[in-house]
DNA sequence: CAGGATCCTATAAGATACTG
DNA sequence: CAGTATCTTATAGGATCCTG
């Protein structure tokens, strides 16, 4: 990920807003697919191809920036097995558990005010 | 606003993730200023320059965009008052009075999970 | 007062090819 | 299998000036 310039607007108005709990948390799931990834990670630990696999629009490259993003901010956990070939496994951590019910709430918004 | 193009797969993978509830409920809320604009607002109807007052880090531009698209939503009602000078004030509908238990959880979430 | 218009920057997302 | 690397496009956000 490109660096972000530590003094424009941008970067100023982040800084102030997540002082608020309500926009922080909000930063920590912002984006197309954090959500979604949560979402199916709620079910238990699965493998990155695995999650892949329940994202065919989803590049590669997203899904790895994603994971990555969310590894840094601790709302999943990244396994690594010394095998060949290759095995990784993600699982949500405590924190990203507890969005649970409120993303459940969100999606009953989404299906009782969504259009026809 | 600039028309989107309608083949892009940025809009594709739109339709797809809004065909979630979950994710259709994110898009109405997403980008930096709504969820703070709800918020101000929960407190009863107010004025655009009250509500700009609120947001000394938020341009002009930014607010009338974000409001015109909870317009367009459905998230707010604006009213205007044909006076000189001119008088327009904003007020939540019943859907976005809807997200106040929620984003009082998310809110929650922040203050519980956020870094000291 | 409540914005509209114009131009510009920053970030998010996607396409594609390649690799230990 | 689980990614990286590089390039390109799309959208969000911002600065500034202007007006009925």
């Amino acid at each position: 990920m490109a660096a972000r310039k530590k003094n424009s607007t941008y970067t100023r108005n982040e800084a102030h807003i997540i002082e608020c709990d309500l926009t922080y948390a909000v930063n920590k799931i912002n984006g197309r697919w954090k959500i979604l990834i949560i979402s199916k990670l709620e079910s238990g630990k699965m493998r990155f191809g695995e999650i892949k696999k329940e994202f065919p629009y989803m590049t590669e490259r997203m899904l790895t920036l994603q994971l990555r993003a969310m590894e840094q901010d601790g709302l999943v956990k990244r396994m690594v097995y010394a095998e060949v070939p290759p095995r990784v496994e993600y699982e949500l951590t405590e924190m990203a558990l507890a969005f649970g019910p409120i993303f459940k709430q969100l999606s009953e918004w989404g299906g009782k005010y969504r259009l026809p």
